[in-house]
RNA sequence: GCAUGGAUAGCUCAGCGGUAGAGCGGCUCGUUUACACCGAGUUGGUCGGGGGUUCGAAUCCCUCUCCGUGCACCA
């Protein structure tokens, strides 16, 4: 006992075994008859907060003391909480409140995100339904940037406010923000250093174009949708062959001004003597050019009519068949989606889907429609503004992805690990088609692109291509001046005058034309606010562009642990342990962070990445506001207790798989946490009886079944937590505790709790404290709150050292199953089990027995026991059968027609005076003795076939011979019973 | 089209080569001094269809159907 009581890691285990109750029982505080969750978990949370006790310190992680972080998945910072978060947050808080029981350093460090479209959508709307403007503009880009942070300010704090509700365990004095000016500060360092890399340009390319938020869209930010449209067949005449038409078919007449070419397959014996020839383009009709027919490899001449359509502007294919053949580009539409002069008076002005409509009738008007058929197509929409997207010609920033080989070796290899591990299939599929990613967002609210420009005009070119006005912004190491006819450079200058500009971290860039070589734009790159500031003065202009959201929170990791600093933080919490997200951002995010950790740190961010499942309605719909199908969360924690919320979700939150949510499972959770509180009630109410001394002796069978159930529950929930199986963890947890410790160990417990024997009375509520001791540590991931008014008021944190539990179940150790030794030392052997179980079993035939003659009262009962039983055990068997009296008799001799079953522990009979229904317990015997019988003619099959018994291995042959003889044996009895029934 | 996950009791799911399971629900009892947010009992399934491998298949293989997801995408 000595030695167990001395380790450390043992925690309060072991000395609850009887020695400390009498010192427990005086400071434990009365629980009230219900349990109040809103005022206690108020009242946790606030005192957590008080004790600090979410703050790392990372001068106290050690190799005894190893370090645990997590960052949270950034929140919009205008964003209330959904179920998703719940989810999402429940489950770093598990791991985290696991990881300081197991003694780590635990950093949780949180934050929100600036959302840039999402954000700035919000607060224009609302300001447009206020009435205070009609468009952006009547504010102004520095007007609107001020109204979001005043917006951000008001509303920025709701979801953190919810996530303390939920009992998250941030480290709330480490929150970050996107737009923190340290975080600005980091990715524009980030953009200068890829620009100076090279794997930043700024190109005019196509992009996907949203026309309602009016910026470009990075390939991520488009979903395809299946749409169902029309297919117009409009015909064409060969100019140089009069009489001969070309069918086309296009889903888009109104772009048809915008075409510049028809193509055909060169291969395709149909059509390939036309290329060259021309077409006369419908529409406009003011304009009907004529468009050559090029051959071009792309056409698949099977599709359609095999003839198709070049609209340059407006489709990408079509762009780069447009930049092979060298056509002309025409863009007929503006930006937000209306059609521009260049499609022609009829089209000129209208909105893009009006003009369809229009366009297919005026191509009916002048008698070149052939046909129009339903048509399901996909087309792009916009994600967050849910729109077609256009494809649209535009000035663009681009990053080429840096470190794309090292991250997608370490998710093959093994180093990073992804639960469930098929999301590294689909991080691989991802990583492998890479196309650059456009950074750039027409947008205010958000990081604006570190880029200023000026353009100069240039005097002395050939004697190194500058004149006074250059040189006085750039000077020295040109290493890079253009030999070779390319007309870009970069340089980057140790020392610029005029002396404003400390250009050691700006970086400039010339481009010119290369034709006259007169004009140079100088392009500057800072993150410095300094360098910024005197580049405006000195007449720069900065890009009005600002960056992608995801080209910030990309950082995450790192830029919030102080990065470029080697912060102590970055030091000791990085690389993060866990990262837990849905896999709906996993390119959005999750690969995205993967890159620049490894660009920046030279590692990767995390080492463990846990993919939620995405909560959905009982028909198995996505939660969305349209529908109305998202329960709020703080209603749910309203009625049912944060707790309750919890352990809801994590019970129905299967790894892997989608979550059906059912308000359901949050009242079973409530109604768990009740349980909780009326066990710790009951072991309250044994309040004085209590021994010094524990005797190993005195440990009943039921003691040792309920403590090697107890060391199975912990060994599952252990094993289930590492594996990251939380729905797991959770069952679990609900069948020991429910099935097991109320069901089963509680009720036989009173056989000695309401008896007379002291020592032995002690002795049960010992062992009763090591389950509830334990339990709670157990629970207390999943359950914080009531885990630790249960703590407190049951006064297991008396015991405790302070940093161990005594001032919070957070820091109790968490538990352990009992060793070999420890269960030499109390006498428990694994058979034990077998001996309660058996008990049980007998109990159950017995209530059953009791069910089949609907008795509900006390009634007596007779068992003609096989082997001798101990007076305790038939005590047991006495209560939980609610038999009075239980006679134990070996000689019994029963009445004809008495109920009876065989049980483990032998026969026992209901002897039923003067109320036997004879033919009803021949019915039930007859029916017990058919099912008996099949499956001993099913056993007796298979050990009769050659076949079976040849092949198959001896311990499968045992089992079976086993089943058998206890078949038989049981069918032999039920034959005798139903005899002496008539 | 290419990947990928799923289909087991009314519902949600576990089991993944050797007697089909759990929770919830349903039904029937029950005011036993922790708990009716409770207790006891009980009812539910040719494991999506069809082939195959095996002594033996919900479990392994093939194939089909249906749902979900990702990527690509043709007018």
């Amino acid at each position: 006992m000595e030695n167990l009581e001395s380790d450390p890691e043992r925690g309060v285990a072991f000395r609850q075994f009887a020695p400390t109750l009498c010192v427990l029982f005086p400071i434990m505080s009365e629980l009230s008859k219900t349990y109040t969750p809103a005022e206690v978990e108020e009242r946790w949370y606030a005192q957590w907060i008080a004790d600090g006790a979410f703050t790392a310190d990372p001068s106290r992680v050690s190799d005894k003391r190893p370090a645990y972080s997590v960052v949270i998945p950034p929140p919009n910072v205008t964003g209330i909480l959904t179920l998703g978060h719940v989810l999402n947050n429940t489950i770093q808080d598990i791991l985290c409140r696991r990881a300081r029981m197991l003694g780590k350093e635990v950093l949780w460090l949180p934050g929100t995100d600036h959302a840039g479209i999402a954000t700035q959508n919000v607060v224009e709307k609302n300001l447009k339904k206020q009435g205070a403007i009609k468009h952006r503009d009547d504010l102004g880009r520095e007007g609107l940037v001020e109204k979001i942070w005043e917006w951000k300010e008001k509303h920025g704090g709701i979801i953190i406010q919810q996530l303390k509700k939920l009992g998250a365990s941030c480290d709330w004095s480490r929150e970050r923000f996107t737009m923190d000016p340290e975080y600005s500060r980091c990715v524009q360092r980030v953009f200068v250093d890829l620009y100076k890399k090279g794997q930043i340009y700024r190109g005019k390319r196509m992009v996907n174009w949203c026309p309602s938020s009016l910026t470009a869209l990075s390939d991520e930010e488009v979903t395809m949708k299946p749409q169902n449209g029309t297919m117009y067949h409009f015909k064409v005449e060969v100019i140089e062959e009069p009489g001969t038409w070309l069918e086309i078919a296009t889903t888009r007449p109104e772009v048809i001004p915008g075409d510049t070419a028809i193509a055909v397959n060169p291969k395709d014996p149909r059509y390939a003597h036309l290329i060259g020839k021309h077409v006369r383009r419908p529409l406009p009709l003011e304009n009907q050019a004529e468009l050559p027919i090029v051959g071009d490899e792309h056409v698949d001449f099977t599709f359609g009519t095999g003839v198709l359509k070049v609209t340059p502007a407006h489709d990408k294919a079509d762009f780069e068949i447009a930049q092979r053949h060298s056509l002309p580009v025409i863009d007929v539409m503006n930006p937000n989606g209306i059609l521009n002069e260049l499609a022609g008076k009829d089209l000129g002005g209208m909105e893009r889907f009006a003009a369809r409509k229009r366009a297919a009738e005026l191509l009916t008007e002048i008698g070149s429609m052939v046909k129009e058929e339903l048509y399901q197509n996909n087309v792009g929409y916009s994600e967050r503004a849910d729109v077609p997207i256009e494809h649209r010609l535009s000035e663009q920033w681009f990053l080429k992805y840096p470190s794309v080989q090292p991250s997608q070796e370490v998710v093959a290899k093994g180093d990073m690990r992804f639960f469930p591990d098929r999301w590294a299939k689909v991080y691989d599929h991802w990583m492998g088609g890479l196309q650059d990613w456009c950074i750039s967002r027409q947008l205010w609210w958000g990081h604006r692109v570190p880029v200023w420009t000026k353009t100069i005009t240039i005097l002395r070119f050939a004697e190194l291509g500058l004149n006074e006005d250059a040189t006085a912004h750039l000077t020295n190491d040109f290493n890079d001046w253009p030999k070779d006819g390319r007309n870009t450079t970069s340089l980057s200058l140790s020392a610029t005058t005029p002396s404003e500009l400390q250009t050691k971290k700006t970086f400039f860039r010339l481009d010119w034309d290369g034709e006259s070589r007169e004009q140079v734009i100088v392009s500057a790159l800072t993150d410095c606010a300094d360098e910024a500031a005197a580049l405006n003065q000195a007449g720069f202009t900065q890009d009005p562009d600002v960056l992608d959201t995801w080209f910030s929170s990309w950082l995450w990791p790192f830029a919030t642990m102080g990065w470029p600093n080697e912060t102590a933080d970055l030091k000791a919490f990085y690389p993060t342990t866990d990262l837990v997200t849905g896999p709906d951002i996993i390119f959005f995010w999750v690969a995205r962070m993967i890159m620049a950790g490894y660009e920046y740190m030279g590692e990767l961010p995390f080492k463990n990445v846990y993919f939620t499942g995405i909560i959905r309605d009982k028909q198995g719909r996505k939660m969305s506001k349209s529908l109305g199908n998202s329960p709020d969360p703080l209603e749910l924690i309203a009625s049912y207790s944060a707790d309750a919320l919890r352990f809801g979700i994590m019970r129905s939150a299967p790894l892997g798989q989608d979550i059906a949510f059912d308000e359901k499972n949050v009242e079973l959770g409530r109604n768990f946490c009740t349980k909780l509180w009326n066990a710790c009630r009951f072991r309250q109410m044994q309040g004085g009886e209590v021994e010094s001394e524990v005797n190993p002796a005195l440990l009943s069978s039921d003691d040792k079944w309920i403590l090697l159930r107890l060391n199975t529950a912990i060994n599952e929930v252990t094993t289930a937590l590492e594996e990251y199986r939380f729905s797991d963890a959770t069952s679990t947890l609900y069948r020991f505790f429910w099935s097991e410790y109320c069901d089963w160990y509680v009720e036989a417990s009173k056989a000695v709790l309401q008896g007379t024997d002291d020592k032995r009375k002690a002795n049960t509520v010992a062992v009763i404290d090591f389950v509830l001791g334990h339990t709670l540590r157990l629970f207390h991931p999943f359950l914080p709150f009531i885990t630790e008014e249960l703590w407190h008021g049951m006064g297991f944190n008396a015991d405790m050292p302070e940093n161990q539990g005594g001032k919070s179940i957070m820091f109790a150790p968490w538990p352990k199953p009992m060793d070999a030794d420890e269960q030499a030392y109390f006498g428990i052997l694994p058979e034990d089990e077998k001996t309660a179980n058996d008990k049980y079993e007998t109990v159950n035939l017995g209530r059953g027995l009791k069910s089949t003659f609907n008795i509900s009262k006390k009634v007596r009962f007779v068992l003609k026991p096989t082997t001798e039983l101990p007076a305790h055990e038939i005590e047991v068997i006495r209560i939980l059968l609610n038999a009075e009296p239980l006679d134990v008799d070996a000689a019994f001799a029963a009445k004809k027609g008495t109920p009876a079953v065989l049980t483990p522990l032998g026969e026992l009979f209901l002897p039923l005076d003067g109320i036997i229904d004879v033919e009803a317990e021949r019915t039930r015997v007859a029916k017990e003795l058919a099912k008996v019988d099949t499956e001993l003619a099913k056993v007796k099959a298979k050990l009769a076939d050659e076949n079976f018994t040849s092949k198959v291995p001896q311990k499968v042959l045992d089992e079976h011979k086993h089943r058998e003889s206890d078949w038989s044996a049981q069918f032999e009895k039920l034959k005798v019973m139903l005899e002496a029934l008539g």
